[in-house]
DNA sequence: GATGAATGAGATTTCATTCAT
DNA sequence: AATGAATGAAATCTCATTCAT
């Protein structure tokens, strides 16, 4: 009764635990540096059980990368008001974004670097959390110019490069703003607005960069 | 020269080929998974050559990140021309980028990705050359600053951070690029110039995106 | 009784059960590829219940070999009237050898084969079933012999052979019966009895291949 | 230069050492039962090297079979001069056999037992060994026949079960004679001769042993 | 300059078996 | 009478690395 080591526990709990383990193992050493030993060991139980609950290797690894993702997007989810402007809803999703990277780093790394190192069955997870997110910048852009009355002439492929561009500058800076010590999850976030949000607008507003003409540079790649 | 099989060649050739064969493999299949038989079959020699020249398997991994970096940076520093105007550096400096990146996808792998999924002694290379990029970017932006005959009032961390983004938001459009078909490099770069160069000129004129204030939404983060 | 899924029975059923499971599974499997937790779950209990029963999956072998054993001593000698003359009681243990190891092929294959696959402790069970029915095929050609009103001349170490041969050769065709559609239980004991009662007759009446002699083959084995 | 302990032999000697030791252990524990480290211990040899040349454990059995089942035939065949009649020739061939299978029991034993205690890919393999000794013995049969001028009116299926109850009894008496001390390959070879080539030649003259009507034995299996 | 022969160490995975309820 | 939770021990197999020539 309230005793010190815990033995003997329900299937669901000791799971979480060795999820737990192998999301920071594996975030740690990379998929196949990381040994089912240590994360047995991490986890506080023999590696017979773990093989007995997730199976193998593999499905251990999808496991993780299933149960982060999840988490990832419920955390940015819940920080958006759909009935806030476009802007804010932006503004709340990334700090919610970089919030979370920061305080889940090991699960970022599973998600962002070691489920990318490797084949279709772990990247396609990831695949389908990153459109979604790719998806809600777009639909947020959209309305950006809605409410701004314009119509934008911005061809869709281009919107989906800009969403693309954003959500790849979120991603990098979520590893900066983790090395770089006294750097918040709001300064990250203002940073990216800034750039991005004032970019938008201009286009919006028409004026955008053109590449020089061939005239100018009749050797270009 | 003539013969079918060659054997018995100089050494620096021999080195080129057993890196050219680690790249292709390191990049496929990641530090870990690749496996020394596999390369050293790839590049047509025997294992214990490889050891002979390579030293072991850490060595070769780093020597393959430090040849496919500096490979890199040449290629973006040939595309450029420091005469030309900051937006222009710019734009050339990406064109190459994409450029390169689509040319040379294992090499690519291994510095974006690979490298950065082990400890410190190999990602520390890919560091350098980053810090390298970002500060020539960050040295386009203040460029630019100049040229606006603008005092733009941007605290050094800010620009750093756009740099960052910037370098980021190029880094995850070369995957992007490399994967959409029909997405050529001078595209890319195109989209990226678009966000970035505008609301980059937004910045300058003083115009900012700014955060709501504590009062507004007192539960924030 | 009654309920669907039948929980709660009496011990001497649940471990017949058991033994049915496990007699499937070591038939088909072997006996170190077949797994404790197979078995339990084809026998519809868990685990640790087969331990408390059967003790271990060595006393589960030993105990199915015995089962089998006894199921099989007495199907034949229930095909048998001992106040037959020895040809037919031969022919008779033969049709209900014959039958019984086709109507439980696993039994049979746990028996002949597997049991035979491991060491002593396991092939002795065997060898005394054998044993019991090779001295019963003796005493048969002993009988025709005294039949016969011949004073046969036959060594009994030669008789052991002729027995021993018959028996391998029942074993063999129960296999190929098996295995040969359309090969009934009958035809096989005929087969079996024309090849192994004529040749009995033959030697009883003093016929006999007799070897070359050296003078003939000097250079043999 | 004429040291103790050989090391570094070619690839093809080490091989052969390899299944040596392999057969051996094979034949005394059964494949599942036979662990690769002992192998190797016996073959004097690290386990690495044991999988560079044989690639499985599966792989391995294979071998072991094949070379066994070859050697065997070889034997067999070797024993045989096909000039002389047919009782001469299944005279040398028994001989062969019941000597070539005492002088490599284990060998006898992966053949016999081992292999057909597993699934398809390795019977099959002894099941193409059996099947040319079988139609070997049925041409004798057939031969037999015409030496003795006679139109036997003997049933294909017939004469191949007899074939079959043969190289049954025959395989039997192998492990007899292994078994029982004082039994030479010449006995065993004599007593199966006796055994069937009296039974054949009653059956050639047209004598047979017949079940009895179903009139007398109403309530038959 | 180049390689066939060989291995120590460690990876994932499975299994018979027991404990606590 | 019965079981969910848990493990020690050992199996197959792979890999980076070296020796002798």
């Amino acid at each position: 009764m309230g005793g010190a080591r815990t033995r003997r526990m329900p299937r669901a709990v000791r799971e979480q635990q060795m999820l737990d383990a192998a999301v920071r193992i594996f975030g740690r050493r990379g998929y196949a540096a990381a040994s089912m030993d240590e994360i047995a060991e991490l986890a506080g139980v023999s590696k017979p059980l773990v093989y007995l609950y997730l199976n193998s290797k593999e499905d251990l690894f999808t496991a993780c990368i299933r149960r982060e993702a999840a988490a990832l997007t419920r955390a940015v989810r819940a920080g958006i008001r759909p009935d806030l402007p476009a802007d804010r809803q932006l503004w709340e999703g990334l700090k919610a974004f970089f919030a979370h990277t920061a305080q889940h780093p090991d699960a970022w790394s599973v998600l962002h670097l070691q489920a990318r190192t490797h084949g279709e069955p772990f990247a396609a997870e990831v695949v389908a959390m990153r459109a979604e997110i790719v998806a809600f910048v777009t639909r947020l852009f959209a309305d950006a110019a809605r409410e701004a009355h314009r119509d934008p002439d911005l061809p869709e492929r281009e919107v989906a490069g800009l969403a693309e561009a954003l959500v790849g500058a979120a991603e990098s800076l979520a590893a900066w703003a983790n090395a770089t010590p006294g750097v918040s999850a709001g300064q990250a976030a203002a940073t990216l607005m800034n750039f991005a949000w004032s970019g938008l607008g201009t286009l919006l507003s028409g004026h955008r960069w053109t590449p020089p003409t061939r005239a100018e540079r009749p050797d270009g790649v």
